[in-house]
Parts: C-alpha cells; sequence; structure tokens
DNA sequence: TGTTGGACGTGATCCACATCACATCACGCT
DNA sequence: AGCGTGATGTGATGTGGATCACGTCCAACA
C-alpha cells in the first residue's frame, strides 16, 4: 500500500481527496521503531505529529521510583504528538513502542499549513481531541468512584465495545491491564480470575471473550 | 458591561474583531442560575455552549451511592459544553452552579455557523481542548502515582500558578478539593495541617498562601 | 528436547485511607 | 447578641489492595 493510500485509511484524513492524500504524503517520511525503543520524551519541546502505520504504541507516565501508568495504547491509523503542535508546549508523556512499529512523521510547519488549507482536518483533530477527553474525564471517574474490579470490568466492555464484538484479540497482558487501570499485576489476576469462575467472560491465550457482558455492566458501575 | 464587551474578554473568541463580537452578542442569551442548581445533567443530548459570566459552576461526576468527583471548577470567561457541539455525543458529566451565576447560552447553529465564518475561533478551540487534555491526563497520572498529600500538593502548585501568585484567593474547602483530588475531607484536613506544620502554606478564612513552594513541588513528585 | 524468559496464580503481610463519630469553630442572619 | 449551618479538627477502627515471595505454565529458540 503506498503512503497516500494508507493516509486515506486514516480518519483524521478522511475528509480529504485525493490530490490532498499525494499532498500530504509527499510531506510525511516513515520511520522504524524496534519494540521497547522510545518515540517521543515527556518535556521535549515537539515538533511532529506521527501517524501509527504499523506496531503498537503506548503512551506513558513515569514516576521516579519507575511505576508507569499508561494513558493510552495506539494501534495502526491512530496518531500523536499534535498537542505540541497546537499549543507549543512540550511533551507530556513519552511514548514507547510496545511492538516492532513503522511511523509516519510529518513536521509542525508542512501540518499547519495543510491544515489551514483543508478546515476540514481542522473539525476532525476536534473530534479526535474530544474523544479523548470524554475518554480521560471518564478514567477519571473510574479512578476516583470504582474499586478495582470495576475498573476493569468498565475496561473490558469499552474495548469489546470498540473491537466490535465480544471477542477481545490481542488481549493485553495483565501486567499492561494494571498499568491502564492503575493497579498491581496480582491484583488484576485475581480480578479476572473472579470473572471467569463466575462465567462473565472465557479466556485463551491472548483472547478473552465476553460471555455476560450485562454483569460486566453493572459491576462497572457500583461497588460491591 | 455589554454583552459584546464581555465576549471580548473571553479567550475563547480573543481573534475575533469588533463587528465579529457583536455579531456573537446578538445570538447568545443570558441565563441565572442560583447555588446548587443543576445546569446540564450528564447523558441529556447537548445542542448550547456556555459561558461564564458570573460566578463559578463545577463539573462532576455522580456514583449511584452518591460519591462524588469533580472534573473541572470553571469561572469567569470559561465556557463548557462544546464538546457535545463538536461531536454531538451526549454531555459527558454533571455541571452544577457552585454560587448563584449567570451563563451566556449558545445555540450549536448559531456557533457552527460563526466557526465557519471564523476558523481562528476553531484554533482557539483547539487550544483550550488541548489544555483539558493535558490536565486530565495530569490528573490521571496524580491519581495513580502519588499519594493523597502528593496529590494536594501538586494541586496547590496549580492552582497558584494559574492564579499568578503564591496567594490563593478565594480558596476551595477541604471537602471541595477532596472531591477534585479523590479523596476524603478528613484526609485532606490532615494533610493540609501537616503542610501548615512543616511551614509549606499558611492559611486564614479562604486563602491560602503559599509559604515553601519548592516543598511542595517536591512532595508532588514523589511518595514519601 | 532441553532451556530460558515472560506471563500468570496464589498465599501472607502491611499500610494508606475511607469511614464513623464527635467536638469545635466561624460566620451570616434575624 | 444569640442561633444555626457549614467548615474544620481529630481519634478509633476496618479494609482494599500494594507488596513480597514464591511456584507453575508455556512458547520460542538454540
Amino acid at each position: 500500500m503506498t503512503t497516500a493510500d494508507f493516509l486515506a485509511t486514516v480518519p483524521l484524513f478522511k475528509s480529504l481527496d485525493a490530490a490532498e492524500l499525494a499532498h500530504f504524503g509527499q510531506l510525511v517520511r516513515e520511520k522504524s521503531y524496534p519494540k521497547g525503543s522510545v518515540i517521543l520524551f515527556e518535556d521535549d519541546p515537539g515538533d511532529a505529529l506521527f501517524v501509527v502505520r504499523a506496531g503498537r504504541v503506548k503512551v506513558v507516565l513515569v514516576a521516579e521510583d519507575g511505576r508507569e501508568v499508561i494513558l493510552g495504547i495506539l494501534s495502526v491509523g491512530e496518531h500523536f504528538g499534535e498537542l505540541s503542535l497546537i499549543d507549543d508546549q512540550p511533551r507530556s508523556a513519552h511514548v514507547i513502542a510496545m511492538e516492532d512499529s513503522a511511523l509516519l512523521v510529518l513536521r509542525r510547519e508542512d501540518f499547519r499549513k495543510r491544515v489551514e488549507a483543508n478546515p476540514s482536518v481542522a473539525w476532525s483533530l476536534l473530534s479526535e481531541l474530544s474523544r479523548r477527553l470524554r475518554r480521560a474525564d471518564g478514567q477519571i471517574g473510574s479512578l476516583v468512584l470504582l474499586d478495582v474490579p470495576g475498573r476493569i470490568a468498565r475496561m473490558l466492555v469499552d474495548t469489546a465495545d470498540e473491537g466490535g464484538g465480544p471477542l477481545i484479540e490481542k488481549a493485553l497482558t495483565h501486567q499492561t491491564i494494571a498499568h491502564v487501570i492503575g493497579a498491581s499485576r496480582e491484583t488484576v489476576s485475581r480480578a479476572m480470575r473472579e470473572f471467569q469462575d463466575s462465567g462473565w467472560i472465557s479466556t485463551e491465550r491472548r483472547r478473552i471473550r465476553i460471555t455476560n457482558r450485562a454483569a460486566l455492566v453493572k459491576r462497572s458501575q457500583q461497588r460491591v
């Protein structure tokens, strides 16, 4: 697939015509990052937007003692790094490749010019930031109002809904889930086992099937 | 102050000229909300943007058992409700007047038309959403990585920085702080007393003065 | 096919905080 | 001035979940 063809599949650019996509295609360059490599560092000045072309990356905050929170996991077609292009502030988090990944890089000035020529891209960006803000606020609510099993239940339901079905493929490891919901690996393991014993989910290597969505939804709305 | 003059002071509209401001002024209507009244409900369909003209409002999520989290507190000149205008999704939280307040209300279609006529407003909106997203992500980091005193320290430093000086006027009550940082009122009281006894802050009715910013910053970066 | 490193399972222990229960304190009101 | 209501101070008690310390399982790879 050519770069322009790939860009056509990226939601951010969905409103662009072929000529514009070709134009964008000329401006980006592709970079590879092996699993575990740091794509960008918190506090660095930022002057580029990244689009995931292959692989998966995580957006993380890291404490001095090494503990981490995962703010987001981005797959093919998703983008990151636009905040610094918009407000000229430093990067707000680290971004690390979870698998061998390939990213398209677009520099600030190129991006700004293209956005000014295509206000519809600005609207796509607003939609995307709105979505992220809703998610972030929901996450804050979860952290404060729910216990760990509740947060896991919520995450499972959300993930399944986004995936479009009750089967979650290439599911995250317990350790990764723990980093996302702000809990320890052990507690996640225990809660997942509970769900399984209750018949709410079934798992087999890297796949989770939700077998009682209603129960999970209920569990994600109240403390027991 | 006329409505147009007031709008000129609102950051969202800072790039507009007098004619445009007058135009906007024609489209908004002003509504009053007594302290405690609910301005909008989570899950309602939303078709209006609100600008705080007087008073203070809080954006909150409420659990079934009544516990609440405050996602944001908005003062004069700040706005809310734009997410539903952008993505047509329902309201993501309740908004409640913390004091007797007056709000300017702008309907979706009027707002959209004006934004299309003034792309610079879209850029202001992007800046604002970026700011909120950074804050929300920071808050998620605080909730997961810091203990309660750490979160309070962070909040004090942030509030002072926004206020432009070490003196925080019309400070929030301990109960309200508790709702913002996700803790109990008692724990907030004890932590604030600790800070005071350590000489990091001093307080006198509804005012907090930061007397050792460095110590607070350090406390907000590591668990003790 | 043995080896090795990552993912998962599970008990024991500890502690930061929520919760409960009151005691003041500080003001805005009448 | 006296009253009532909301803000704050502070002990006692209970617990969800982090942490520590292992053991098991499994897939990739030499």
